[in-house]
DNA sequence: TTGAAAGCGCTAACAT
DNA sequence: ATGTTAGCGCTTTCAA
């Protein structure tokens, strides 16, 4: 069913229904009802793979994300999808899997699509030059910042939090408590993101506090699902037991080894307290409920958004944003005994 | 940047250019070389749109979900993603809000992607021959039948757990162990779905052991949040204290409200048992870890994609087929007192 | 092995 | 107010 054949059914010309399809003035009453009953009658949804490629720019922005799933990013998508829908654009949602490349697959939609620009959730943080040149189209990196690679500044825009200076000071509330051997669950020490940073951020705090970085008390557990936490806690408890906190990189991380710290018989706070940093729905009901550093997720949605819309607009240039995490006290962290 | 634009760089023509893209047999392996080496150049992208307007089917599949946000869904998702991919198909995943219809959305997702079939995540059962006319595709509901619509057996296909029967049997374990004064946590009465058929099962349990639904007892929290449960079990509290069990309609909401009970004083299970249907991950770490009727997740995903994949080549004609869910024991329900 | 050319369904000039 | 028509970028016969 094509244009083609409503307007033979309407006796009208394919222009006349494309007029009424897209809300053109310059219609008669008489022969748009005529046309949008023909429509409902059969059912036609117009083939935008045909609109599309007519039309030489769309109001699409590309949105880039390594796992949906994961609840972190739920409430950021939430607010990026309003304010591009307030601006007037629409949003292409793109999810990839962690094996690939988010620059490739923006490189993809954007040229598919036609979009005007391109938002990434969570990617890697070692761009270079030539693997960003196939966008096209401006970008934000949304949560992270170009830590490790070698593109400038100036080529793209982030909103973000600096995860080291956030790990530090999540590792350092911990040591205002008078913890000293202090525990981190993470996926990796060196993926090149998110992981990496926050161990960072973990070592910077302790040196400034005089603690050697102790190899045995870096949990990396090779994930980001809860049952990796949870086995990766038991590792942990199996061979030490002297540690009196615990830094888990991710607010589920940390929920997931409470409960192996519970099932082992050991109380959380009062053996041994724990923190982390997101700031997901399911930390405020786990029990204690989790004292961790709460990303601004909203804000870091629209403030990606509207740095977007400024560049696509030609209003402004790109810029990088940082925010800061807010300190959400649960019962999850005590002084150290 | 067109496949033209190629085709002159490399002084071929057009449909050469598009050979080598498409992997065709008869290019001279020179050229095909030349060509790959220019496109790499330059960042060439094909324009998709192009690409699925001209090829009269594609090898898509699509799959609307009402909230990919819902941890339940998730490995549901990964399922048929996996199952899908194998068979040489490719996945359209696509959201919709709460309130979006999810017949109009396949509709234009069927006709604007030239789709082979689809499968609905988690939809109304309230479907009637009007409403799904627009689909033009064979498909099937995954999680979910059509319990009160009028959408007659032969024209759809189903892979689901009876909410109703699942309901009964949750319910029945309390009964087991003696509860008799047992509360339900849901989202609304009659919601034409999951809601209202789990909340039949609930009264039909009820019934069949004798007792009077008590109105004051169904907490009706609009909505499906862990902040709706956590409050819906706060007001159940505020004007009941004689009930010794809860029956959550999904995991979440049972967490939450476990979360309510602990912040009040009281403890699970001793002072009330809780159960609930779905078996996501974060429930195994709630603590106490919830006893709950497991979903096979993965069962329902790749049933879903069987039974799709048999109508669209022709294998074999719609089918419904009804699976189980799995008790997995917790800590969450005890003896009644 | 390669090229020329006919569309795929739609929109937007340009005519009328 | 309505019709005619030229492409959008690509794939795929059909010819060479």
């Amino acid at each position: 069913m094509t244009i083609k054949d409503i307007a033979e059914r309407c006796g009208v010309s394919v222009s006349t229904v494309s007029r009424v399809l897209n809300n053109h003035p310059d219609v008669s009453e008489a022969v748009r009802s005529q046309v949008m009953e023909v429509v409902k009658e059969v059912h036609y949804v117009p083939n935008s793979s045909a609109r599309d490629l007519v039309k030489t720019k769309s109001d699409a922005i590309g949105l880039v994300v390594r796992g949906v799933g994961n609840p972190f990013f739920t409430e950021v998508i939430r607010s990026i999808e309003e304010m591009v829908g307030k601006a007037g654009y629409s949003l292409v949602l793109h999810q990839i899997n962690s094996g690939e490349d988010e620059l490739l697959a923006g490189a993809g939609l954007s040229r598919s699509k036609k979009l005007q620009g391109l938002i990434f959730l969570g990617g890697c943080s070692d761009y270079d030059p030539e693997k960003t040149a196939g966008l096209g189209v401006p970008f934000v990196c949304c949560t992270y910042t170009n830590s490790f690679g070698t593109l400038k500044k100036e080529d793209y825009s982030s909103v973000y939090v600096d995860d080291r200076e956030e790990a530090f000071r999540a590792v350092s509330t911990l040591m205002e408590k008078g913890h000293r051997k202090i525990a981190i669950l993470l996926d990796s020490v060196h993926d090149r993101s998110i992981s990496e940073l926050r161990y960072q951020g973990y070592c910077n705090a302790l040196k400034a506090g005089g603690i050697d970085v102790d190899p045995d008390l870096v949990e990396e557990i090779g994930g980001y699902e809860m049952v990796d936490a949870y086995e990766g806690m038991n590792r942990l408890l199996d061979r030490r037991n002297d540690f009196t906190a615990v830094f888990a990189i991710g607010d589920a991380l940390a929920v997931a080894a409470m409960k192996a710290m519970h099932d082992r018989g050991r109380r959380v706070p009062e053996d041994c307290s724990f923190i982390a940093i997101d700031g997901i729905d399911m930390s405020v009901y786990s029990i204690p409920t989790l004292t961790t550093l709460v990303q601004p997720k909203e804000q870091l949605g629209k403030e990606s958004v509207r740095i977007l819309l400024d560049m696509i607009e030609k209003r402004g240039g790109n810029r990088h944003i940082k925010l800061t995490t807010t300190l959400r006290f649960g019962g999850s962290v005590r002084n150290c005994p």
